[in-house]
DNA sequence: TGTAATACTGTACTGAGTCCAATAATAGCC
DNA sequence: GGCTATTATTGGACTCAGTACAGTATTACA
């Protein structure tokens, strides 16, 4: 499977030294089916993540038009992120250090944050009847998924010992829906 | 220039379209010189906003440790886009319908999101007393940070009648400073 | 069995980014 | 003026991600 071994090369040699062609060969498959699959090498890192934003995009589109935009979308990423074990951090996450790639695997996680930054924006935009383009609308998605993104960074380095993610989640939805204004007293 | 040249090319032929030769060719100069000056092809589009992020920078830098620390960074976020007028809009951001683009450029953007990220919760770090990698110190960052994108995002397609950028961002940090509770009600 | 759709593969290509060694230009000094 | 050290620029060769496309195997299904 090509994730596996993905996962083997990167931990062994690192992330940049390890090539498409490396991953295919070991996958016993070959280079171009490796496309067939992922649209990029950066894609193997981020096979939670991207299975979670589908969730929350998921969740959202089938919560009712009454409720309340900020409790909808907090509950919805409670939901998604509730039973996302110890063991199911994503690669880029845990072993950036080992991988030493830090850097290199950084912009692609941060299409990520963008991805549910517009997952978010949406549902807003439809929830607060404002068009998707709102300052207000971008502006607090956008606070949202970055929360949400320090909450995923900081459950993976936490380490063995860390918690549930979903306290995490919960912990920076709380510094930035009551305010950072009483947050950074 | 190097900078005017790969403008022009930009608007002609669009981002992906443009090779860094013939941006080094019509600037006069080798292929490997464009090198010396920027490290990739993407940081073309986003000089204006990245001299900002260093102004940003300093500016918090320079700032007092006894200051309250959201004031401060809204005060130093407020003064360096200040003096950034109409014409200085990043190129990614007014020409991406242009050059569409919006998609191979958005990546890079995200860098620069990331750095101003970083820059902010340096910040709060320190004048907060809390670790770096603190989750309070980075969701509040993140959502800073993911604010003042917006600002930059709506102020840029906003097109020509579009206000002062400082008044773009002063909305944007009323979000998330005063909490989304109240703004998404 | 035949056939259509789907999965896989080979080959060839573009272009970004890196490395290194060589040459030009420049600044500072005597 | 000339001499030297530093910096700017260049050429050339290389790796590798990502794309395009045509051809072959495999599977599914009638």
């Amino acid at each position: 499977m090509l994730e596996d071994a993905a996962a083997e090369l990167f931990l062994e040699n690192g992330y940049a030294a390890t090539t498409i062609d490396q991953i295919a060969q070991r996958a016993g498959v070959s280079r171009n089916t490796f496309f067939n699959y992922f649209s990029a090498k950066s894609d193997l890192l981020w096979v939670e993540l991207d299975a979670a934003i589908d969730r929350l995009a998921e969740e959202l589109r089938s919560t009712a038009s009454g409720r309340p935009a900020l409790a909808a979308v907090r509950e919805a990423a409670l939901r998604v992120v509730a039973d996302i074990g110890v063991d199911r951090v994503p690669l880029a996450l845990t072993q950036d250090d080992v991988m030493g790639t830090r850097e290199e695997t950084r912009s692609s996680g941060l299409v990520r944050l963008a991805r549910r930054s517009d997952v978010i924006a949406g549902f807003l935009s439809r929830q607060l009847g404002r068009p998707a383009d709102d300052l207000l609308v971008l502006s607090a998605a956008n606070a949202l998924s970055g929360a949400i993104s320090a909450a995923w960074t900081v459950w993976a380095h936490d380490g063995i010992g860390r918690g549930a993610l979903v306290d995490y989640v919960s912990a920076a939805f709380a510094v930035v829906s009551s305010g950072l204004e009483s947050s950074l007293a």
